[in-house]
RNA sequence: GCGGCGGUGCCCGAGCGGACAAAGGGGCUGGGCUCAAGACCCAGUGGAGUAGAUCCGUCAGGGGUUCAAAUCCCCUCCGCCGCACCA
C-alpha cells in the first residue's frame, strides 16, 4: 500500500469533511415543499473503540442517506450512544482495580495516562467513549446532523426525562407488570450476574428449571429432596441416590417447619434464595442414612437410599433418585453396586425395574442402551451423557405413556408433561427448583446460584392484543431482504414477557415509580428515533421543569397547546413541527443479530405508545462483517482491527468502498476483504485522474449510433442501479459500475478515436454520481475539479432506454468473438480479412423460419440446397430471434470496421454480400452469422 | 430439540423457471505491447473437437413437476447463526 496515496485520499477526506461541516449541509430542517426520509442506524454501546462491524452497517445507512439525498429526499440521519448497562461500569471497575489485561489494552489502543485516570469512573469512560466514536464516525465520513446526538442514561437528564414518560405510559396500559423471575446471581457482590461478569466459557448458561421430589424417610418426619428433569418418571423409581463421599445435614426451614436433608454446600444458599429459610439443625453421618428406606410420595413404596459417586453436590439438591429402566446414570449406578456390600439391596433394585414408556426400538431403554455402547461403569462419564442425551430426547418425543399414568396413558411425554407436572405439584409431592448447571464462579471469584427475584418488571410481551399490533405494524413494513418480514413475525410470536429493570448499580434511567431499579439496557432503547426529531431542541428547556405533559402534547398530540407553550416556551412549537414532520422512521438498517431482540422491541413499543400513522416503515438488515476467509474478526485470530485503525490504514472512500463491495441486504455475512485496498485505491484514482483529463476536453459531435447505443446502456444501468440502491444492495451497485466500466471499454473501441465529448461528459458525471454514495469525498473532489457542483447533484431521472441497442451489439460482439477466435486458430499473419453477409434468399427464408419455428423439418426438406445450414439453426434456434435486416448488419459492420482492424491487426477488412462475392466459402454465410475469409 | 440462513466453476460471489447467460470481480495460463518489469490490451481457465460457428457435461447428493430447472416441490447430507433478560 501506498503511504503516498493513502495520503491523496486523506487529504481530500479531511477537506470534504470541514466543508460539509462548516456548511452545516447535514443540519436537516422541516422543509414541507421536500419528500422526507428519515433513516437510523442503532446507536452503538460504546464501551470502547468503535469496530468494524458498526462501520458496516454504519456505511450502509450512510450510503442509503446519501442516495436518497441525490433523488432530493430531505434526509435526516441523527446518531446518539448507548451507554446503558452494566459493562462499562464493569471494565471500569476492573481498571480501578489494577487490572492489567485492561489497562494493557487502553494503552495499546493510544488512550495516554492522563485519560486512563478518567476511565476509572464509570461516567468518565462513557463519554470518553462516546467522544471517541463520535470522531471516527465523523472520519468515516458519515452525513450526520450532529445537532441532535445524545446518549442514554441519567447523564443526559433530558433522555432520561424521556425514557421515565415512556414507561409510565406502558405502565398505564398494562404492558409493564411485576412477576418472580429466577436469575444467576452472585450471592457475595449480591447482583445478577450477565455474560459478562462471568468467564466466557460459562457464557450463556441460564438457570435451570427442575424439580424437587418430596421423598421422606421412613417412620420419620424428615425430607428427602431429591432434585429431577423427569419428574414424570416418578413412578418408576427404585431408590435414591446420595454420594457417599460428601458431607449432609438436617436443615430446618423456618418458613414451613419442614426438615430437610441436604449437603452442606452453595446448595443450602441457593434454597434460600428461593424462598426457603433453611438452617442447619444437625450434621449426619452418610453411612448411617446408606440402606435406609424412604417413601415415595407417589406410589407409597418404600425405596432404599443407595450410594453413588456421580451424584453432584453442587447441583440441585445433591440427592437424586434412581429410575434404572429410563436412566443409563441410575442402571449403571446399580449394576456396579452388584460387587460391594450392597449387591443384594442393588439386585432387588434391579429386579424391581419398572418399565413405563413404550420406546420405539427399546424394551428396557436404559439397560440396553448401556449395553449397546458397551459402557463399563459409572466412570465412563461421555458415554453416559450421550447415552442419557439419546434416551431421553427419544422418549421425550416418541415414548408412549403406559397405563400406570392412568388418564394420560397412549399420550407422549411431550404431550402430557406439563398436565403430570401440574398435578404433583397440586397434591404437594413435586415442588419448582431452579439450579445453575454448571455450577461456576462469577468474575468476582463466587460461586454462583439461581435467586427468584420477586417484583421483578417485566414487559409484557407475552400479552395477545400486543402481539397483533406488532404483526399489523411488520405487514405494512417494507423489509430488506423480503424474506426478514417471515423472521419478525416468528419472532414477535416467540417473544416472551421480558425482565426490563435491573436492581443493581448499572448506567440508565432508574424505575420512575421504584428508583431502586434501573430499565435495563435493551429496554430504554426502543422508540428513541422520536427523540431523535427533538433532541438539538428540548436542550433549550430546563429538564427539571419537564413534565410528561410536554410529551404528552409533542408525541401523542394531547393537551392545550397553548397551556404548553406558555409552560415551555415557543420552542414547543418547533419541537411540534419537527417530530410531525419527521416522523415515522423510514428505514432502520442493521445487523441481523438485533432481529429477535432490538428490532422487535422496537416494533412493540412504536405499536404500544404512537398513533398508527408514526409506525415504521422500513427495516434493512446485514450480516456480520467478516475476514476474507469468513472468519469472526476477533483479536484472538489478529485479524481484528478498530475502525479507528481501519480509517488510519486505508482511508475512508477505500474503506467504505471495500465495505460496500462486501454487502448486500441479506443475512449472509460480509466478508470484508481489506486485502482489496489495493485494487480500490488504483480504480478510484484512475477513474479521478480520468475525468480531470476527459471532462469537456473533447470535440462534441451530433451522436453516432455507437454515441446512442452507449447512452442508452448508461440510461439502462441508471435505472439497475436505482434498484440496487432502493434495496441496499451495495455489492451489486458495484458489479454494475463494473458493468459500466466495461461498456465504456466497448464504446471507446467502437468509436475508434471519434469519441464524442457529449457521451464523455455523460459517463464521467453518470459514473461520479453512480459512485457517489459510497465514496462521497473523491467525488466531491471530481466534481469540484471538473468545475461541477459537488452540493447539487441529483441522481439522473426519468431515463428511457430500448434492448434493440443492445441487440445491435451483442451481433458485433458474436462476430468480433469468431474474427477473433478464427484468427487465433489459424496463427498465420494475415493482413485482409472479408465479411460475407449472407444472400438475400436466406434472410427470406429466415424470416419465414422465424413465424414457423415448429415447420423446421418442413423446411430441411424443402430446401435441400440449405441443409447444412438449416440443420445448424435447428440446433440453435436463437439465431431466428437475434438476427437484424441484412442492410442493418451491413451498416453495423460497416461501423465496426476500423474496429475490427485494429484488433485483428490487418491492414483491410472488406465486407461484402454473397451475391457478389467470388470466395468458396461464401455459401456458409447465413444471418447473423456471417462468413469469414482471411486472405 | 425448536427456529432461521446457506451449500454455484480455482477463489469470492450474482442469478432464483426460459432468450447461445452460468453476470461481475479476483487468481492462474498463454499471447500482444515493451530493452525489461509494472500498468494496459486480447484470449483461455469442465471435457472433446476444430480455418470459426460444434458436441457432451455441470450449480452439495438423490427423486419429482415442466416443452423448459442452478432456479419450483419432496427426501438426504453438510456448514453457519439465535434460543433471552445480554449488548
Amino acid at each position: 500500500m501506498n503511504e503516498k496515496d493513502i495520503e491523496f485520499f486523506k487529504d481530500i477526506e479531511k477537506k470534504w469533511q470541514k466543508i460539509w461541516d462548516e456548511k452545516q449541509i447535514y443540519y436537516s430542517n422541516p422543509d414541507k415543499e421536500k419528500q422526507k426520509f428519515f433513516v437510523t442506524f442503532p446507536y452503538p454501546y460504546v464501551s470502547g473503540f468503535l469496530h468494524i462491524g458498526t462501520a458496516l452497517s454504519l456505511t450502509r445507512v450512510d450510503i442509503i442517506a446519501r442516495y436518497k439525498r441525490l433523488k432530493g429526499y430531505n434526509v435526516l440521519f441523527p446518531q446518539g450512544f448507548h451507554l446503558t448497562g452494566s459493562p462499562i461500569v464493569a471494565k471500569s471497575w476492573r481498571l480501578r482495580n489494577g487490572d492489567e489485561k485492561i489497562i494493557k489494552e487502553l494503552k495499546d489502543e493510544g488512550v495516554s495516562d492522563e485519560d486512563i485516570e478518567k476511565l476509572k469512573d464509570p461516567a468518565g469512560w462513557a463519554l470518553y467513549f462516546v467522544e471517541k466514536a463520535e470522531e471516527d464516525i465523523r472520519n468515516l465520513g458519515c452525513s450526520i446532523d450532529w445537532r441532535r446526538k445524545f446518549y442514554t442514561t441519567y447523564l443526559h437528564p433530558w433522555y432520561n426525562k424521556f425514557i421515565e414518560w415512556q414507561y409510565r405510559k406502558l405502565k398505564e396500559k398494562g404492558l409493564v407488570i411485576t412477576g418472580k423471575h429466577p436469575v444467576v446471581y452472585d450471592p457475595i457482590a449480591n447482583i445478577p450476574v450477565g455474560d459478562h461478569d462471568r468467564p466466557d466459557e460459562y457464557a450463556g448458561i441460564g438457570p435451570t428449571e427442575g424439580y424437587i421430589i418430596l421423598f421422606k424417610l421412613k417412620d420419620e418426619d424428615i425430607i428427602l429432596p431429591a432434585f429431577t428433569l423427569r419428574p414424570e418418571t416418578l413412578y418408576g423409581v427404585t431408590n435414591i441416590w446420595i454420594n457417599p463421599n460428601g458431607k449432609y445435614s438436617i436443615y430446618l426451614d423456618k418458613e414451613s417447619n419442614n426438615k430437610y436433608i441436604l449437603p452442606d454446600t452453595i446448595i443450602v444458599e441457593e434454597f434460600n434464595a428461593q424462598g426457603y429459610k433453611l438452617e442447619k439443625n444437625k450434621d449426619i453421618d452418610v453411612k448411617e442414612i446408606i440402606g435406609k428406606k424412604c417413601i415415595n410420595p407417589l406410589t407409597k413404596e418404600e425405596v432404599p437410599i443407595l450410594p453413588a459417586e456421580f451424584v453432584d453436590i453442587k447441583t440441585g439438591t445433591g440427592i437424586v433418585m434412581s429410575v434404572p429402566s429410563h436412566a443409563p446414570y441410575d442402571y449403571i449406578g446399580l449394576r456396579d453396586l452388584l460387587n460391594t456390600e450392597y449387591k443384594e439391596i442393588a439386585k432387588e433394585c434391579l429386579d424391581n425395574m419398572k418399565v413405563l414408556f413404550k420406546v420405539p426400538g427399546y424394551n428396557i431403554p436404559a439397560k440396553e442402551i448401556v449395553e449397546k455402547m458397551k459402557i463399563n461403569n459409572q466412570k465412563d462419564i461421555q458415554k453416559l451423557e450421550d447415552a442419557t442425551k439419546e434416551i431421553y430426547s427419544l422418549e421425550y418425543y416418541n415414548g408412549i405413556l403406559t397405563d400406570i399414568f392412568g388418564k394420560y396413558s397412549g399420550m407422549k411425554i411431550y404431550e402430557a408433561k406439563d398436565n403430570i407436572v401440574k398435578d404433583f405439584i397440586e397434591k404437594n409431592i413435586a415442588k419448582v427448583h431452579y439450579t445453575l448447571k454448571p455450577r461456576f464462579e462469577s468474575r468476582y471469584g463466587n460461586l454462583c446460584i439461581v435467586k427468584i427475584i420477586d417484583n421483578q418488571w417485566f414487559l409484557k410481551y407475552s400479552d395477545p392484543e400486543w402481539k397483533k399490533l406488532a404483526h399489523e405494524c411488520i405487514d405494512n413494513m417494507n423489509f430488506y431482504p423480503e424474506d426478514a418480514k417471515q423472521d419478525f413475525h416468528q419472532k414477535i410470536d416467540w417473544l416472551k414477557d421480558w425482565a426490563c429493570a435491573h436492581n443493581k448499580n448499572e448506567l440508565g434511567t432508574p424505575l420512575p415509580w421504584d428508583k431502586s431499579w434501573v430499565i435495563e439496557s435493551l429496554s430504554d432503547s426502543t422508540i428513541y428515533m422520536a427523540f431523535y426529531t427533538i433532541a438539538h431542541l428540548i436542550k433549550n428547556i430546563d429538564p427539571n421543569k419537564i413534565e410528561d405533559d410536554l410529551f404528552d402534547y409533542i408525541f401523542l398530540n394531547k393537551g392545550n397547546e397553548e397551556e404548553i407553550i406558555r409552560k415551555y416556551g415557543d420552542i414547543v412549537k418547533r419541537m411540534k413541527e419537527e417530530f410531525e414532520y419527521w416522523y415515522p422512521v423510514d428505514l432502520r438498517s442493521s445487523g441481523k443479530d438485533l432481529i429477535p431482540n432490538h428490532l422487535s422491541f422496537f416494533i412493540f413499543h412504536h405499536v404500544a405508545i404512537f398513533d398508527k400513522k408514526y409506525w415504521p416503515r422500513g427495516i434493512a438488515i446485514n450480516g456480520y462483517a467478516v475476514d476474507a476467509l469468513g472468519r469472526k474478526m476477533s483479536k484472538s485470530l489478529g485479524n481484528y482491527i478498530s475502525l479507528r485503525d481501519a480509517l488510519r490504514k486505508y482511508s475512508a472512500d477505500i474503506l467504505r468502498f471495500i465495505i460496500a463491495m462486501s454487502t448486500n441486504s441479506s443475512y449472509d455475512d460480509a466478508k470484508i476483504d481489506l486485502n482489496k485496498s489495493e485494487f480500490v485505491m488504483k480504480y478510484l484514482i484512475s477513474f479521478y485522474n480520468y475525468s480531470i483529463e476527459n471532462y469537456n476536453k473533447h470535440q462534441e459531435y451530433e451522436e453516432s449510433y455507437i454515441d446512442l447505443w452507449f447512452e442508452n446502456k448508461l440510461n439502462k444501468l441508471a435505472k439497475e442501479i436505482e434498484d440496487e440502491y432502493e434495496k441496499l444492495n451495495y455489492m451489486n451497485v458495484i458489479n454494475k459500475i463494473f458493468e459500466l466500466d466495461n461498456s465504456f471499454e466497448w464504446y471507446l473501441k467502437r468509436a475508434s478515436g471519434k469519441i464524442n465529448g457529449k457521451v464523455i461528459n455523460k459517463y464521467i458525471e453518470y459514473k461520479a454520481i453512480f459512485l457517489y454514495p459510497i465514496v462521497p469525498h473523491i467525488i466531491s473532489e471530481i466534481f469540484e475539479k471538473i468545475g461541477l457542483d459537488p452540493f447539487n447533484i441529483r441522481y439522473p431521472e426519468n431515463l428511457s432506454y430500448t434492448d434493440e441497442y443492445e441487440k445491435y451489439e451483442k451481433f458485433i460482439k458474436s462476430v468480433r468473438d469468431d474474427l477473433i477466435k478464427l484468427k487465433i486458430l489459424i496463427n498465420d499473419k494475415k493482413d485482409k480479412v472479408k465479411i460475407i453477409i449472407a444472400s438475400k434468399e436466406k434472410y427470406e427464408l429466415f424470416k419465414e423460419l422465424r413465424n414457423n419455428k415448429d415447420k423446421i423439418d418442413e423446411f430441411l426438406n424443402n430446401y435441400p440446397n440449405y441443409k447444412d445450414i438449416l440443420l445448424f439453426v435447428k440446433k440453435n434456434m436463437y439465431i431466428l430471434d437475434e438476427f437484424l435486416d441484412r442492410e442493418k448488419e451491413y451498416e453495423l459492420l460497416n461501423s465496426a470496421k476500423d474496429m475490427f482492424k485494429s484488433e485483428l491487426n490487418v491492414k483491410d477488412i472488406i465486407i461484402e454480400y454473397e451475391e457478389e462475392s467470388k470466395e468458396s466459402k461464401k455459401n456458409r454465410a447465413m444471418p447473423y452469422k456471417p462468413a469469414i475469409v482471411f486472405l
